[in-house]
Formats: structure tokens, sequence, C-alpha cells
DNA sequence: ACAGAAAGAATGAATGAACATTCTTTTTTC
DNA sequence: GAAAAAAGAATGTTCATTCATTCTTTCTGT
């Protein structure tokens, strides 16, 4: 709290006439930052609707926002934290609904026609990668996030049924992690 | 302290007898966790050298390990604490690097012959997975171990370019997350 | 064989720091 | 000058670590 005062300029006390303990801002942030990506790609769905193999690129690329390296540490502790607070739970389950919702409506259909049960699956896998993304970043000191943003790239193009794009923007190859 | 030295049914003040502080049980418990699971792997190496094609079940059938209630949450806080102790960092990364070294040489030949730098992103997509699944499991209290792990088997069949197994091993269809 | 001294193992109360929250006091605004 | 806003000191709790003390085992000299 007397951090959180020294960042806002206020006093500790003062903050206790916004919100009504520590936990209502932490949910105020979690709900901050979701609905921030979300609107990310409402964006990038507006902006591409009309040509289906671009918009799973720009799609992609969106992740980039999550591989911040202040970001990510904070979003994993985030998930730690819905595991004991129901309440970090249902906001996360908010945004996973929502983020699934927008990828079964725009993404998923350039997969072909597949069963119900393959999309559900392929939704999940996505997810995962985009929590594995946050739990690499913040975990190993080493990740490159150019790597982690092409093998989520690589893989999701491979659930989609597609060729990843034939080139990486810049034209060097993969970096390698060094130790 | 207290609840470690009730579990180990030892008071607190014994416990500095053998451990420098509470920071070294904390190393010394993700040091057990990983090569718990290291060793996992090197017994379905050596079970399945034989058969390529049960390799790749027997070795993602593994990853259930992770997904179990109580060992998810407690692996997303060590991730988590890696990003602020370099000790936990480096233990996370010694599991890493042998995590690939293992894939390397038994997984990804399966894939057939493929660039070293392919072979890299696909190390790098598959360890997402893995840390996704944990983070899925801890921070959505309705997901179903079994929806995340056959996630994993859709994704590592389709990157190592083989479709995977025909049915799952019940005859369930997949399991909706329910709200 | 054995008293008793030394070493080691174990306990749990004391310490001090960190921290969220509340309460009193001061400052600002109208 | 009253009411609202803001500050920051006080409170109570949690918790890792330390420390004095007690209990147990092992060794030593006779």
């Amino acid at each position: 709290m007397s951090r959180i005062a020294a960042e806002a300029k206020m006093s500790v006390g003062h903050i206790y006439q916004y919100f009504e303990n520590k936990e209502a801002i932490i949910i105020a942030l979690c709900e901050r930052r979701f609905s921030e990506f979300e609107q990310l790609l409402v964006d990038v769905e507006r902006k591409h609707h009309e040509n289906a193999a671009s918009l799973a690129e720009a799609w992609i690329s969106q992740f980039t926002w999550w591989l911040e390296p202040t970001r990510a540490p904070l979003t994993l502790e985030i998930m730690s934290e819905a595991g004991r607070n129901p309440k970090v739970a249902h906001v996360v389950a908010k945004i996973d609904r929502k983020f699934r919702d927008i990828m079964r409506g725009s993404l998923l259909p350039l997969a072909g026609p597949i069963s119900n049960g393959e999309v559900e699956a392929r939704l999940e896998a996505i997810v995962m990668l985009a929590h594995g993304m946050t739990s690499r970043m913040t975990a190993d000191p080493a990740a490159d996030p150019r790597n982690l943003l092409s093998a989520l790239s690589l893989t999701v193009h491979k659930l989609l049924g597609r060729e990843p794009r034939p080139a990486a923007s810049d034209d060097e190859g993969p970096i390698r992690n060094s130790d």
C-alpha cells in the first residue's frame, strides 16, 4: 500500500477513500488489464474483417502486448492469485470467455469446417499458448519475446491448418536463447 | 515456517539446523519437483525407445503429472518467483534445458528432417504449452485436466506433423468447461 | 562398568520487521 | 467556519529468524 501510495502521489490513508481495501485495487487492476487487451482484439477484428489472411497475422501480433517485460510478471501473479482468490478467478474467467468468443467467431473459421469438439480443443490450445507465453517470459530471463511470438505464430498456423507466413518481418533467422 | 514445522513434526527452530533459511527450503522443493518430472521422462524414453509411435503418446501422457490439483498452483508460484529470485530462475532454467534436450533427442526426430530453427521453434511451442497447462489449471477452477491434456496432445501431434491418435482412451466426447 | 562431562538435537518463546487497515489531526475548499 | 479531502501516525497481525534453555546421546577417565 505504501508503494502504491507513493506511485499515486497520495497518502496511504487517502487511498481508502477510493478503494475499500487492497483486494479491490487488485481486482480493478486485473479488470483494466484484461479490458485493454480485449480492446486490442476488437480493434484488430474490425480492421481486418474483410481480409481473412491478414486477420491471423494481425491477431497474432497483438500478443506482443503480453510480452512487455513489466506486464508479464504481474500477469502471472494474477493467474497465481486466481488459484486462491475466487474474485480474481472470476475476472480471469470473464476475459477467457470473451477471448474464446472472439476466436470462435473470427479466427477459427479460417480453419475450415471442423467438429464442435475440435473447435474447443483448438481454442484451449491457443489459450494455453497465451498463458504459456507470459509464464515463459517471466520465468526465463533469457527468453526472447521474438522467439516466443514466432513459436506462437507457428503453432496457431498449424492449428488453423495453414502454413505460417513465408518469412519473418525482418530477415534474421530464429534467435537462440543464450545461457 | 510454522506450517512447515507442523507438517514436518518438528519445531520451527529445529528446521534451521537443516536449512539456512526459508529460501533454501524453496530451492530444495523446486529441485525435487523438477527432478521427479525429469525421471518420468527418462523412464518413458527408456521404455519406448524401440517404438516411435507409442513414444509420443506415452510422452504426452506424462503431463498429467503437472495437472495434479495440488501441484499446479505451487508450480505456477515457482514460475512467478523465478521472475524475482535468480536462484529459482536458475533451477527453472536447468530443467528447461534438460527438457529440451530430451525432446530434441527423442521426440522431435519423429517430425522428420526440419531446419534447426524450426526445431527450436517447435521446442519453444511445446514448452509454452506445458507452462500454459499449469497456468490454466490453477487460474480456472472450471478447467478440466482431460481437456487440457487433449489440447496438448492435439497440438503436439500437429507440431510433429502427425495425426492425433484416432480416439480418446475412453469413449466420451470432449468435455465442456462449465461456468 | 559407570559417573558425569561434553556435544548435539530439539524446543518454543522473544525479536523485529513488514504491512494492511484505522484513527486522529491537519489542510483545503467553498 | 463548516465540511470535505488529505495526511500520516498508531494499531494489531503475521511471519522469518534468533536465542536461551532443556533434553538426549556419546564420550572419557577411573
